[in-house]
DNA sequence: TTGTGACTTCGAGTCCGTC
DNA sequence: AGACGGACTCGAAGTCACA
């Protein structure tokens, strides 16, 4: 069973660990991907849902690969 | 430069060739994602765009991981 | 710097069908 | 089996203000 608040969380936290291990505040992420600011909040809080095309953006700022970005997704994830 | 396109092409490439591979139909991958089946029709088709919940979804029933799913999708993505 | 609330728009996602 | 259309619902996407 696929639950959608446990892939939000997962994603969130992802985000916010990959961001804050580049040193860079919400708004420089949200500025480099192209994102609204409360929008980068909302989705590493688990608020919002990302689309694949968030995802992309999100990886072109945290200099990573799409892949390797849902990697650290499922290690987050209960259930992979 | 991120383009929405371009990702919606590579994702519905991807999803159809891992489906077809699996000798099911789209109405089968709809059944066992828990998904429309016109939506899962838009989505070979690069019509629409799948959220990462969709993606984790469309995992399940095609027996992968999302990360390696990402992965087929880059190579199918221009810009990767 | 971040979280949140209010708000709007548009597209994700569902359900009905036909060709 | 798959493409496609209409008509929906609801949440993603985006903006702004304030604590």
């Amino acid at each position: 069973m696929v639950k959608e608040i446990d892939i939000r969380k997962a994603t969130g936290d992802t985000v916010r660990e990959l961001r804050t291990s580049k040193n860079i505040s919400q708004e420089k992420l949200a500025e480099l991907s192209s994102l609204d600011r409360s929008f980068v909040s909302e989705i590493e809080n688990g608020i919002k849902t990302a689309s694949v095309t968030t995802l992309f953006k999100l990886c072109v700022a945290l200099e990573t690969k799409p892949s390797q970005l849902m990697k650290l997704i499922e290690n987050h994830f209960d259930g992979y």
